[in-house]
DNA sequence: GACAGAACTAGAACGTGTTCCTATGATGGA
DNA sequence: TCCATCATAGGAACACGTTCTAGTTCTGTC
């Protein structure tokens, strides 16, 4: 465990700390949701956990790790929560997977400065925040994996590597579709034919 | 022309304020490809320019227009280059547009430092930036559509709308392959690699 | 050439992310 | 119980993006 890594649940040996590291996060949640990302200032989340600066810094060594931390939480919640959803409506791969992807873009777009806060930050991560990173990366492979054989006879089988690497590239779209619409760039609606069109391109089989 | 954009080179007047908006973009070049985005720094720009910070606020008015602009010069520099190629080699519009993209990503590459600055000050930007992300999606955008067409009967017809979805789908994971480079989450080979996938799976025809 | 207004310089000042330091409190082992 | 160690609180200090001010130079117009 390096220093340049956000200390994770399992790191924590005490309760005390878990609920520390529990009420950081629930305070970047509520500023950013406030007021974005540019809400979401140090001071403020230390003060409004009840934590010093410092401690806040120990939990997180920096505003970007504090914020993709925030996001790996939030995609875990989301996996969990469609994997209890069962079997995924549609026909086809394809429907699936824009079921999902709707699902998950509709519910960011419901909070816009917690969406913009969070994903600025995974934009703006490096190399130092490549743990956290990947856990997001893994949720969402997880998700679209899971959506592209649900309900099929393959439903339980390891996604192949085929699949994973359908499932990266439909991220990739996803996510710079995301940050179009998080910078003003394209509307909820632009965004959601963008995703769809790209879909069918890729999963048409 | 609002206070929230970069003077463009056409809104510049006299050869004096040409010169210095060159010389601005250039010590953001150097500076960058020494140092990466955090050698960017708007007192060492100035410095370097020979201009007040004043002066260089009044040409971009933040460091994130400042990286974007610079990234808006190099897309139209290469632009032109490919351009004066003439013909892309490649029989398929699959196989032309790889030669593209690698040619643009190995170049990149080449300056790692750089295209680290240029990457990160672009996923960062927010809807102040619109116009100059804009200009970089364009010249995107009509190099891929191009490079479609390339040597074919359709070379100089206007792009169906069809090819600018699948320029935009191109570009979206073109952009985050480069973004995951970046951030030290895959290698050169790696990317090249993801790249040349995701085209085939969007461009079988 | 004189003037008005815009552009430029130099540098102070401010906000926020980050680091550092000291004192205080909690925890676990002898 | 006492001690050693580590976590936390509180707050000063620093770095860099950004803004602002005052004075100077440039540019275009009469």
């Amino acid at each position: 465990m390096s220093t340049t890594n956000s200390l994770a649940v399992e790191d924590l040996g005490s309760t005390a700390q878990r609920e520390r590291r529990k009420r950081i996060l629930d305070a970047t949640f509520e500023l950013a949701s406030d007021g974005g990302f540019d809400a979401v200032q140090m001071r403020a989340v230390a003060d409004k956990a009840e934590v010093a600066l410092g401690t806040l810094y120990r939990y997180f060594p920096s505003k970007i790790h504090l914020l993709v931390s925030a996001l790996a939480r939030e995609f875990d919640r989301n996996e969990v929560l469609i994997r209890q959803m069962g079997d995924i409506p549609g026909e086809t791969a394809a429907e699936r997977v824009s079921y999902i992807l709707k699902r998950t873009t509709r519910g960011l777009q419901g909070d816009p400065k917690l969406t913009e806060a969070l994903t600025r930050a995974f934009m703006f991560a490096d190399s130092s925040v490549a743990a956290e990173i990947h856990s997001v990366g893994m949720s969402l492979t997880t998700m679209l994996t899971h959506a592209m054989h649900s309900g099929q006879p393959s439903e339980h089988a390891e996604p192949t590597p085929e699949d994973v690497a359908v499932a990266r590239v439909i991220g990739d779209v996803w996510l710079s579709a995301l940050m179009a619409w998080v910078t003003g760039r394209s509307t909820a609606a632009e965004t959601g034919a963008h995703l769809e069109t790209a879909v069918g391109m890729i999963l048409r089989d």
